[in-house]
DNA sequence: CTGAAAGCGCTTACAG
DNA sequence: CTGAAAGCGCTTACAG
């Protein structure tokens, strides 16, 4: 391992000034091309890697950004991050993923971030909004929330538009000839829960199928991906109430809705249907292949990412949720 | 958003010189506390932020490393980089992950690490480690691998331990009952392919049962986890060679395997056992959970942390394969 | 306990 | 087309 090269010594090898080397580097019209030739060849010989220190602190940016991911959800994120990516990398940033443990975190993070080299926080997650404006205000640095789960928005935000494509979803499950449809939702905390459970009665309303409140189960509470089986599910079942279809919140509550439906001897899609909302990994995953609402991942990263720029450009943006619509994938389970 | 605050800014509205806020920022013992504390007040009133750049740029140092990582596997790090993250915070090192869509972007990859404010890499995939070598040891960059595909090791390298981790896997199945034991495994030409096919000979032999060519098939060549089956599964079955149990050379095969073997009638566990290999997210989202080798992703985070700070400290390091044991996950599959 | 000054490695007006 | 010099925002000997 070499020991650093400098841009003075790729000077003195070449027998030119330091600001040839820099202009000879960066492509600068100024410069020979025979010089920019012999310049070019002598540092690539002695290894030169410009210091991105000395340059951000003569331009006064990093060309860096930050996205903040829980790690227990990379995977789901995989998608959105290769396109923030490359979004951010059409306008010459680096991303910087940034892993915490729990929304909680949130406070630790920024502390984190304030030495970091960052020009903007990207947060994947439903943190408390609030602490996060004060902490990224004080540190002066933009910042944009992709959350779909937060009630209050202080934050220019990015969502899919989760109570329309709930309807969808619902609505083809109404087409495929269900009618005592199953919502495996959530205890209504979160803002994604509400909005998912309208667009589900939006969807039924729509197709004149009475709304039963007996068919609203709150599978959030205590759920873990890893758990056998759904007991909400279970219970319904079991109490003999005859059920067609089944419309989970998220993808991730199938595989135990999967099991807990063919524990009851009940086969997908034959005797239950069922359709699910983001198509994330575990869609494809499930026997059979989940029906479901896709998550627009790429429009998200793109709207995300143009948001952090106009801040950067100092353009005002809205402290609003901007909802993208998603996708309906039909797979076999529907 | 306010505009950058600088320490000189500082200095002047405490009515100090840049030195002493310099100091006070950092905790410097020399400096009074009563000093240190109208310091800090009015440095947070400000809302100063250090810049990285400059101290980065003083002390030689980034203290961050980049951990590469296919973006279609993020999920399957989840574990691995979040213990990676706090082994590093640990040491004062910051991670940044950078995505990259296939094994062949390593080139262009490490163009763009050339300007990255890094001082070490991880390379989390079966890239061309000659190629990495060349393009690291150009820069004068430490890396380490996270490489159990590659044949030829020419970078410090960390995996699971493939062959040991392989063999007691299948002495599970046998343990169970098995002996017409089915290996879901690769082409051979990655090393885990041939090691794990190594380690499920080993068990069969130290169970005294004959090793059968039949029972080995190619399930990586064309494979997609989203394909609905597996062929080289679907055949041998309907060959009509019967078989009490599978193992597949990795989780990420089991959902399709599954769906193959329902569909010919078979029920998990009843009719055939079936194990896996990693431990990553598909082992709990399919029905029935998998029984799987875990790899020891915090051991691996942990070795491979050290072998990158090794590096930074000057300390030779051998371009060679740690191997680092498994564990079984005894599941409702096997 | 505190401050003035040098210097980290670049880029970019400015002067030739 | 090229070079000497200033300055980005810090930290840290050095001198008080």
């Amino acid at each position: 391992m070499p020991r650093k090269v400098t841009l003075a010594e790729v000077a003195d090898a070449a027998g030119v000034g330091v600001a040839t080397v820099s202009r000879a580097m960066s492509g600068h019209p100024d410069v020979s091309a025979a010089t920019q030739d012999r310049v070019r060849e002598v540092a690539k010989r002695l290894g030169y890697r410009p210091s991105a220190a000395a340059r951000a602190l003569k331009a006064g940016s990093y060309h860096e950004f930050t996205v903040i991911v829980p790690t227990g959800a990379l995977g789901w994120w995989g998608p959105f991050i290769q396109t923030a990516f490359e979004a951010a990398a059409a306008e010459g940033y680096r991303i910087s993923v940034f892993p915490v443990g729990t929304e909680d975190d949130a406070a630790a993070m920024v502390d984190t971030l304030s030495l970091a080299p960052t020009e903007g926080v990207l947060v994947c997650t439903g943190v408390d909004q609030e602490r996060v404006r004060r902490a990224c205000d004080q540190l002066g640095l933009p910042v944009v929330a992709l959350d779909d789960a937060s009630r209050d928005v202080v934050l220019p935000t990015v969502a899919v538009a989760s109570r329309q494509g709930a309807a969808v979803a619902t609505t083809h499950l109404i087409e495929r000839g269900a009618r005592s449809i199953v919502l495996c939702g959530g205890s209504g905390d979160w803002y994604y829960e509400t909005e998912r459970l309208a667009g589900y009665r939006d969807a039924l309303e729509a197709a004149g199928i009475p709304f039963r409140e007996e068919l609203v189960i709150d599978c959030a509470t205590d759920f873990s991906e890893a758990d056998e089986d759904l007991p909400p599910l279970a219970g319904l079942l079991a109490s003999g109430v005859p059920i067609d279809a089944v419309f989970c919140i998220g993808d991730v509550v199938a595989p135990a809705a999967f099991r807990t439906l063919r524990k009851h001897g009940l086969s997908v899609p034959d005797d239950v249907a069922v359709a699910g909302f983001d198509d994330e990994r575990a869609a494809v995953l499930v026997d059979p292949q989940l029906t479901t609402l896709r998550q627009p991942y790429e429009a998200m990263a793109n709207a995300a990412m143009d948001l952090l720029l106009r801040q950067i450009r100092r353009e005002p943006v809205a402290a609003e949720r901007l909802q993208l619509p998603g996708t309906l994938i039909v797979r076999a389970s529907a």
